[in-house]
DNA sequence: ATAGGGTTAG
């Protein structure tokens, strides 16, 4: 009757246990007496006077009469557990577990069974990575005949998790039976599943039928189905309808407030919309670390590099107890500001940090901090980490080799790139954009084409718009600009700005007009309001004499919208960073620095090496204003304040966001020659290490 | 008895 073998289950009733319990009682069995009695206690009749009366007749004609004792004291019991009468519904914890469990299911027919199968649908659909099966758990659920509401919750839930979450809406149709099958009313459980999966496909209008549902079966103040809610309109784009969710909740015990704040802090930050995000954020009635990591990796991705770090400092001085402690994620995410601005001290406190409290660092914590080390100028230490790390990835192995790629170090990076293939780490599209980068900074160029090859050839991957750039730019700086030309014009689906400014420098660098001006009309084709490639043009035509095409040039540039990044630097001192764009005088100790620029470039006159490279000023046309904005470049303010502002051991360092001019170049050549100093500066593609009047990239760049 | 929330690398 109960379906213990296989069977239909029929629920008994008050009227059928009396005598269930008294066969027990005559035949002296325990065991199944207390299976019965569980059975009373699960349906609620262990209070009506017959199944009671005849429980402790039971009780007192078995044969053992130890534990009969708490069967005359029910109060003091503690609630049975199912595997009385599924033996099956046992914890599952290991694979072994579930084909134990499993097998049995299907020995005693129970497997169509969802209550008795319901433990193992848990275990497959939902246990951790290593031991889900996705692939068992459909086939256990499409066995449910029919399934209850729980299966329906786990296999939604568990399909939503998949990469194909769309699955789960399909579910979730059968589910309430839009295509004409039985209809199982959701729960609050369900909802977070289904809304998370219209979150992830972005579809709002299964999303919004979804919320009507919701509505309708009054689940909207649940704090896990609201929260979800908001999250689905954050992420289907319609950021106004969270709003309006958002602002007209009412509070109750089921909601975690700082969640859904949390919720609406991303949803802002999702859009780009910094300002309202930190609104809200300084308004949250509480914060929690997800809160400050929310705000922190905002600002981390989106460009605001020292609003990121100040954020992250404001987290320290806070001191509220234990939601302002940065944990793993709070690194990860301020290790990328820090590795933008080169905030080298900070940067070195972020993985000290880790260490003194326990922080394991993993793969992605470690690729964090090599890429940190590497990009705020100490390849060493990156190297040093990198050999001290227990668990690499791809991840790990393609940041070694940016690394060592754009400080010049090419040969270490393929030997690195050669032993990631001895230790059989797959190479990922990322890892060859490495090592090709790393060939084009080092002028390997028959390794880097046989690369390039291989990468197509031997593992079949189809290179993308970056690795051609790499490309463009080993040949561009072998002279080979026929062959460079001839890539950029078959690469599918057209040449990027990136390729073709790498085939442009070059060109100049050999002196090739033709190609160049091709070259520089594609540009202009590809980023009309980008002024760089008009500049660089018109460059090429002023070199000719070409009088007539520079004034066609300037013409043309000032018709189009042209926008132009602000070039900016950045230096750290004593864990300080001071931040300096084009004649930026706005630093307090800008008179000192303009009295080491003065002088700086004094010396460099008297030294008779230095003629100001007045070619790459455009747009100024008198001479001694283009000399000017020349000398306050940002990078030179940066290097001047450098200068002034460490001892002479110290090596300078200077991030700047754009690529470096020929001139600041030159200029910086003989400033490490004549004061004597290391300089190190990042530009937007790779390290110039400035020592003794000479720089590692060999002055091409 | 079972099921559900926000932050993370190259």
């Amino acid at each position: 009757m109960v379906g213990e073998n296989g069977d239909e289950f029929v629920q008994p009733n008050k009227f059928t246990f009396p005598s269930v319990l008294k066969a027990c009682a005559k035949t002296g069995r325990l065991s199944e007496g207390k299976q019965t009695h569980c059975l009373v206690i699960k349906l609620g009749l262990e209070n009506d006077g017959f199944v009671l009366s005849n429980l402790l007749s039971e009780a007192m004609n078995s044969t053992v009469v130890q534990p009969i004792t708490t069967v005359c004291t029910p109060t003091g019991l503690s609630p049975p557990h199912p595997s009385t009468f599924f033996p099956e519904l046992k914890q599952c914890k290991t694979k072994r577990d579930a084909i134990q469990i499993h097998a049995k299911l299907i020995k005693t027919g129970q497997i169509r069974d969802p209550l008795a199968s319901a433990e193992l649908l848990r275990f497959y659909a939902l246990s951790d990575p290593p031991h889900r099966d996705l692939q068992s758990a459909r086939l256990l659920f499409d066995q449910m005949n029919p399934p209850n509401c729980f299966s329906w919750n786990t296999i939604i839930r568990a399909l939503c998790d998949s990469n194909d979450a769309l699955q789960s809406l399909v579910l979730f149709s059968q589910m309430v039976g839009e295509n004409g099958d039985e209809f199982v009313q959701p729960n609050k459980f369900t909802f977070p599943s289904v809304l998370k999966a219209c979150a992830k496909t972005g579809r709002l209008s299964e999303g919004k039928q979804a919320h009507c549902l919701v509505i309708k079966l009054g689940l909207e103040n649940d704090g896990f189905v609201l929260s979800n809610l908001v999250r689905m309109y954050v992420m289907c784009g319609t950021m106004n309808d969270a709003h309006l969710l958002f602002y007209s909740y009412k509070t109750n015990s089921s909601i975690n407030e700082a969640v859904l704040w949390n919720v609406m802090v991303d949803g802002y930050i999702r859009v780009g919309e910094l300002e309202s995000a930190r609104n809200l954020f300084d308004k949250m009635p509480q914060r929690t670390v997800v809160s400050w990591n929310s705000m922190i990796s905002g600002y981390s991705q989106n460009g605001f590099f020292m609003e990121a770090l100040e954020l992250f400092r404001k987290m320290q001085m806070e001191n509220d107890d234990n939601t302002t402690i940065p944990n793993y994620i709070t690194l990860v995410s301020v290790l990328r500001a820090i590795s933008r601005l080169g905030a080298l001290e900070i940067g070195k406190w972020i993985h000290f940090y880790a260490i003194k409290n326990n922080i394991n660092i993993d793969p992605v914590l470690g690729s964090s901090l090599i890429d940190m080390y590497s990009k705020c100028g100490s390849i060493n230490e990156a190297l040093q980490l990198f050999n001290s790390l227990k668990q690499k990835n791809v991840i790990t192995w393609n940041s070694i080799i940016t690394g060592l790629a754009i400080h010049g170090r090419a040969t270490e990076a393929l030997d690195h790139f050669n032993k990631m293939q001895e230790f059989r780490v797959p190479l990922s599209d990322v890892t060859y954009i490495a090592v090709l980068t790393a060939c084009s900074h080092g002028g390997l160029v028959d390794q880097g084409l046989s690369i390039f090859n291989q990468m197509v050839r031997t593992n079949g991957l189809t290179p993308r718009i970056e690795h051609y750039g790499c490309m463009v730019d080993l040949l561009g700086r072998a002279g080979r600009l026929e062959q460079a030309e001839e890539l950029i014009v078959n690469i599918p689906g057209g040449p990027d700005d990136v390729a073709l400014k790498a085939l442009l420098g070059a060109c100049k660098k050999h002196r090739n007009f033709e190609i160049g001006e091709r070259t520089g009309q594609r540009l202009l084709d590809t980023v009309p309001e980008d002024g760089a490639p008009y500049v660089a043009l018109s460059n090429m035509f002023a070199s000719q004499a070409n009088w007539d095409r520079v004034a066609e040039t300037r013409l043309k540039m000032k018709e189009n919208a042209v926008k132009k990044d602000p070039g900016c630097s950045w230096i750290e001192i004593n864990g300080a960073i001071h931040e300096f764009f084009v004649e930026d005088e706005s630093h307090i100790k800008s008179k000192d620095i303009r009295m080491m620029l003065e002088e700086m470039m004094g010396n460099l006159r008297q030294s008779g090496l230095y003629k100001p490279d007045r070619s790459q000023v455009f747009l100024k046309v008198d001479e001694d204003e283009k000399e000017s904005a020349l000398r306050y470049h940002s990078e030179k303010i940066a290097v001047a304040f450098g200068l002034i502002s460490t001892s002479r051991e110290t090596t300078v360092k200077v991030v700047k966001n754009l690529r470096i001019c020929d001139d600041c170049h030159t200029t910086i050549k003989l400033v490490s020659r004549i004061y004597g100093r290391r300089i190190i500066v990042r530009d937007r593609k790779r390290f110039h290490h400035f020592e003794n009047g000479s720089c590692s990239c060999m002055d091409y760049w």
